[in-house]
DNA sequence: GTGAAAGCGCTAACAC
DNA sequence: GTGTTAGCGCTTTCAC
């Protein structure tokens, strides 16, 4: 049996050169074969297939991805794969670039900006052709890679604070808060207390601004001790809300609106803890609160993101901007960035409750 | 500015060659200081260092691949992303792996051992170090790719069907049917209805053998007709239960045993469609049945997995067996194998209720 | 239709 | 301490 060079014991796979070898032909031949390019005779071709299957060739992608300076591969970076948010964008995006070839080569920040910049250079390195993040950044020195290397990069979730035109996909932030306070004013509710992530990420900023702003267009004044900024993660949603119960007396409020789902179970989680109890004692809205289960009683109003669209939309883009590139028509440079706003869904379940003193 | 071939309006990233020429010192001396290694002037270095920075060179990670023979790059095939149990356990390995330089290539095989071959395939192209893989496959062609080529695979959930040994990372999935069964037989019940995954896979075969055993050595009398299988998806969770519900005059049965987490999502919708309650009407056990919100009323009472704690150990293995293909004693053959097997828990809440009539 | 050869960007002998 | 060189496995001109 020809085969490539074996080391002690360790079997190499079979290259092009080996192949080639093995039938007394040039590399070229072989490699048109595989790639199934024509000016092959075909009873070369034959041949050729024949000793591809024999050996059980494959085709080594690092080195194709040398030579083509590009790997077939999208980086995605998000702050949580344990939120169904992101797991669920995840599969979303796999799903089309699949298709496509691509595969996904994913990174946790874990909520941190260094991670994040460390992410950034590693994905770089491996000379990603695309790049999905879900930044938790305020600045992106590493981003300028991508930029100035022409690299499709999509933003979700938060957007970067860039002076530069960029793609994105993501719900109207706003408008979800918007949705939340009509909701409970038109409950009877004026008293709403809001747990936010930090305004430093544009997330965290729209949904913080757009309950303000529906608060005076309602007319409803704001208490800013109503608003509490957390981290997203779930202790920090039980602390906020631990905060709030502890000083309702002189800052009182009827309902909460917790601005994500981690939060939300900390929310909860307090406010169980001082036996209060959801609607009665006091309304609750949640933010991409999942409950596949349907048994969650009482059932969670909340604001919902299609998550699996999200995806898809992204990885229609990726895939597109990654065309766009390799087009001739297109230099690489005028790419017309777009941000694509889904409209998110209010869901409404039982755990608001209407109140009689309107 | 001195850099690399500039295309129309393309810029490319720097590389060895355009700092050194740059420099007018050689290739070598440039990779020495980016790789940290002895033997360079401190001046040179110093110099060159400048220039690395000031041109913000980049290590092309493809090119040292090809050259190394390792991509720094674990691969992972889980059959759904969605599920809780996957995403937490690529986010454990991520955890552990990420620490030693290595990032992941993730693909969804969605329940299909079509596509699980072709990620099989494809992730090998590329060349990833070694491989994590829930199967769903009852044969695995592609599979001896990995073995062939000594690259260290680590089973998890699922085990293959291979003669030969590996290594794998699961819960001892008949204990936990042990669990259930003793649990609701405890309780008084006799007419035990389980919703197994197929046996055709060992995950499904070794809940639905542990629940057979254990009702056996319960001198249980076991009715084949309370048996039923499903594919773990929500759908399949449903029409299981209508089954069995419509049936429930000729076979009845107290209590619902559901082995999976999406399966009983769709058990209990046909439960609750039903008009029945939990567990009044019927008692409930499922499976990594997580409700991080503790909103869930009753309370499901559930086998858990550790699922952080299970990607942590696969993570450290990955390592492991990676270094040890790496250090010269070993000749890359000789790697014992080894199953891990974490114990499941079960965590008791309200769904199962006392029978009096034991 | 086939082959020779250059080179993608890097590492690692080996020479000096 | 520094440079030269030979690849890693592939694609892609360019000859013939």
């Amino acid at each position: 049996m020809i085969g490539p060079k074996q080391q002690v014991n360790l079997v190499m796979p079979h290259t092009l050169k080996s192949i080639a070898e093995s039938l007394n032909i040039s590399i070229s031949t072989v490699s048109r074969v595989v790639n199934g390019k024509r000016h092959v005779d075909p009873g070369m071709r034959n041949k050729v297939l024949k000793a591809l299957e024999k050996n059980g060739y494959v085709p080594n992608q690092v080195a194709r991805s040398l030579k083509k300076r590009s790997t077939n591969t999208v980086g995605i970076i998000i702050p949580d794969i344990s939120e169904e948010f992101f797991s669920g964008i995840i599969g979303g995006i796999d799903e089309i670039v699949m298709r496509h070839g691509y595969s996904i080569i994913f990174s946790d920040s874990k909520e941190s900006a260094l991670k994040e910049d460390h992410y950034l250079r590693l994905l770089f390195q491996k000379r990603i052709d695309a790049l999905v993040i879900a930044t938790v950044a305020k600045e992106n020195a590493a981003m300028r890679l991508y930029l100035e290397n022409q690299i499709p990069v999509v933003f979700i979730d938060n957007l970067p604070h860039l002076d530069t035109s960029y793609d994105a996909v993501l719900i109207d932030n706003a408008k979800a808060s918007q949705l939340v306070v009509q909701h409970l004013a038109g409950l009877g509710h004026r008293g709403i207390a809001i747990i936010s992530g930090s305004p430093d990420e544009t997330t965290g900023y729209e949904r913080l601004e757009g309950y303000r702003r529906s608060l005076a267009r309602l007319d409803i004044p704001l208490d800013e001790k109503l608003i509490k900024l957390g981290n997203y993660k779930e202790d920090s949603g039980y602390q906020c809300m631990q905060e709030l119960l502890s000083e309702r007396d002189r800052y009182p409020f009827t309902a909460i609106y917790v601005t994500a789902s981690k939060m939300a179970f900390g929310a909860i989680k307090a406010i169980r803890e001082n036996r209060l109890r959801i609607p009665e004692d006091i309304s609750f809205v949640g933010f991409d609160f999942n409950d596949k289960t349907g048994l969650v009683t009482p059932g969670i109003t909340t604001i919902t993101q299609p998550e699996r669209q999200i995806g898809n939309i992204v990885g229609d883009l990726i895939i597109k901007r990654i065309k766009e590139k390799d087009s001739p028509q297109q230099g690489g440079g005028s790419i017309m960035n777009q941000r694509i706003l889904l409209e998110p869904e209010l869901m409404v379940r039982e755990s608001v409750k209407q109140l009689s003193g309107e």
